[in-house]
RNA sequence: GGUCCCGUAGCUCAGUUGGAUAGAGCAACAGCCUUCUAAGCUGUGGGUCAGGCGUUCGAAUCGCCUCGGGAUCACCA
């Protein structure tokens, strides 16, 4: 497709003189044709009338490129059509397409980034798979990617949980309780908050421990490290269940150091500057922005005087050309000041950070709020899909005759492939709304719906490798392209257009960062395929040549549809 | 108040490096299973692309203004 574009801007520029970059759209429905040239630009060179120039160059194509059978114009709009050996070649190119060759580039994707003292709820939930999939992706485009986590286990809010369970907690442990560990001390989170209103001493009961966990007390630094220990289990049974997964871990207790000495090279740069009591600023409103603590009077770090010590140190570890941070759109004034202060302190890569700042999940009450008790819990969410999923399929008769572990993992792939579509087909960045009531949808633009058409795929693939084995006996035979169906019907032409368009699709969700990009289009092929299915014998074509055929391309859909939802880590039943 | 994001069918969302008559799903209604899995397919209805002005052959898409919604502007992370 590039080379066929290069070829018609090379004669474009033969034609007219200069270099005209045009590029080529996929035809309207409603047009013959498979591409369109829009001439408009032309008009100026070619000084006709768009009917004119389109015919013209219409005409200079026709000549001089083989893959072009025919053309036809309305207004400004060439539409070409290409050859169905072109069609054929390039289905030939996609069907050994897995991902793209390498760049060379190295970019880390840092996500989930979770506070240990409560549970994973429904906003962490799009952050661990929109951070997994935007992996996936960039991994598919060609990149080696990192895996990061940044664990917020440090700071007054952990010291709360962990003063309620010393004060009411009756030496209670996930063990004692059956409750998972990052359940049970998110027990004790709401159990200091429930507590405060009656004992407002707690706050600075919990202060205390905070200066105590600082000094590294025994005993508070004991129980931290056994809380966030039962944390740390209940989070890998949620991201074992939602099948993410990091390269690295980062621990804040033990980077929440880092980036002092950045401050002193600030100061000495004379970027940043210190108060009367001692904290340290950047001014920032000539930028349109406002002043910003880098430094506590006490000497303390914040937030962003450790978010800029990590960078530095990550970038200085290894070479990156690319740091992704995966995190809510509240945030973005922070990124946008930590990526403006790098750049005033002179780092080159500053611009190599990118902010992928993604829209809260809302509910139809409005935002989540805990205090509310309005949080949907990760954990809880999965299990109702899975159950919801087991349910369906339960009454649909799916799961007749199925062993009790196949009835288990088609349930588990279909609800999470449900739950996981539903929240990557939304572009990352816009607001999105989720109602428990009426729940996830099983049908039309779902993740089960393209599930349940690569099971239909599998199992007229089975049924086709058993009955005959014709297409492997005439591939033998003749040859991989030997005696191809004379003609392409316009359904099996779509659907060669839409399955050679993958690595392109991959190549944009890249770019744009957007598992959305993948998700519509692996709607789009199962849609199309169904349309195909519904009105094209496959096993029943009496024709050897176009049963083959029909096969390949049923091949061909099940296998994409695989590669695309595993970019967005949707795995595919074979039955279901 | 400053900065940023969003506004497309009753609901949830596609479509924006400017292209032809703006698309899906859900919901509603009407059809299609003795034949490759009906979690499917087909059809009907549903729109001032928030509003206005501008840029141009052409604007949902770009610019400016207005209205509406959200985020943020902590010695929290």
């Amino acid at each position: 497709m590039k080379n066929l574009e290069q070829k018609i801007t090379a004669a474009i520029g033969t034609l007219y003189g200069e270099k005209c970059e045009l590029p080529l759209t996929k035809t309207r429905r409603e047009f013959a044709g498979d591409v369109t040239l829009v001439v408009f630009p032309l008009l100026k060179a070619s000084r006709k009338s768009p009917e004119a120039t389109a015919m013209k160059v219409g005409e200079c194509l026709m000549r001089d490129i083989p893959e072009i059978k025919e053309f036809n114009v309305v207004k400004g709009f060439l539409n070409l059509t290409l050859t169905e050996s072109f069609w054929m070649n390039q289905l030939a190119m996609t069907e050994g397409f897995n991902r793209h060759d390498d760049t060379g580039r190295t970019v880390m994707v840092e996500y989930s980034s979770p506070n240990t003292n409560k549970p994973l709820h429904l906003g962490h939930v799009r952050n661990n798979l929109l951070g997994y999939s935007v992996a996936q992706i960039l991994e598919a485009a060609g990149n080696r990617v990192v895996k990061v986590n940044l664990v917020n286990d440090r700071g007054i809010h952990i010291c709360k949980s962990m003063l309620a369970w010393q004060l009411y907690g009756n030496g209670e442990t996930p063990a004692s309780s059956g409750m998972k560990g990052d359940h049970l001390v998110g027990k004790y989170y709401v159990e200091f908050n429930n507590r405060l209103a009656e004992d407002p001493s707690l706050q600075e009961k919990a202060q205390e421990m905070l200066r105590k966990w600082e000094a590294r007390d025994p005993e508070v630094y004991a129980l931290w490290e056994t809380m966030n220990g039962w944390v740390y289990e209940g989070f890998d049974v949620t991201y074992k269940a939602l099948g993410v997964s990091f390269d690295k871990i980062y621990y804040e207790s033990q980077t929440y150091l880092l980036g002092k000495s950045l401050v002193e090279e600030g100061l000495a740069k004379g970027i940043f500057y210190r108060k009367e009591d001692g904290s340290v600023w950047i001014d920032l409103t000539a930028d349109g922005l406002d002043e910003k603590l880098l430094l506590r009077g006490d000497g303390t770090s914040v937030y962003m005087t450790q978010d800029l010590g990590t960078a530095v140190q990550r970038f200085s570890e290894e070479k990156l050309d690319q740091l992704i941070y995966v995190v809510g759109n509240e945030q973005n004034y922070h990124f946008q000041v930590l990526k403006l202060i790098l750049s005033k302190l002179c780092y080159a890569w500053s611009d190599a950070i990118h902010h992928l700042s993604y829209g809260m999940v809302e509910l139809p009450e409005g935002k989540m709020k805990s205090r509310e008790g309005t949080v949907v819990d990760a954990d809880d969410l999965i299990d109702g899909m899975i159950d919801t999923a087991r349910r369906m399929s339960e009454e649909l008769g799916k799961l007749d005759g199925v062993s009790p572990e196949e009835a288990a993992e088609v349930s588990r792939r279909v609800g999470l492939g449900a739950l996981k579509y539903f929240l990557l087909k939304v572009d990352p960045k816009k607001t999105m709304l989720f109602d428990p009531k009426e729940s996830i949808d099983f049908n039309g633009n779902t993740g089960p719906f393209i599930q349940y058409t690569h099971a239909r795929i599998c199992s007229i693939l089975r049924k086709g490798a058993s009955v005959d084995g014709a297409e492997s006996k005439r591939m033998r035979d003749e040859g991989p392209d030997a005696a191809p169906c004379e003609t392409i019907n316009a359904q099996e032409l779509e659907l060669v257009k839409l399955l050679t368009e993958y690595p392109r699709i991959v190549t944009e969700a890249a770019a744009e960062l957007s598992p959305a990009v993948v998700a519509n289009y692996g709607y789009e092929l199962a849609k199309t395929f169904n349309g195909f299915y519904h009105d094209c014998p496959i096993l029943r074509e009496e024709d050897a040549a176009k049963r083959d055929f029909r096969l390949r391309l049923s091949r061909q859909v099940a296998r994409t549809l695989c590669l695309a939802m595993g970019l967005l880590g949707i795995e595919l039943p074979e039955k279901m």
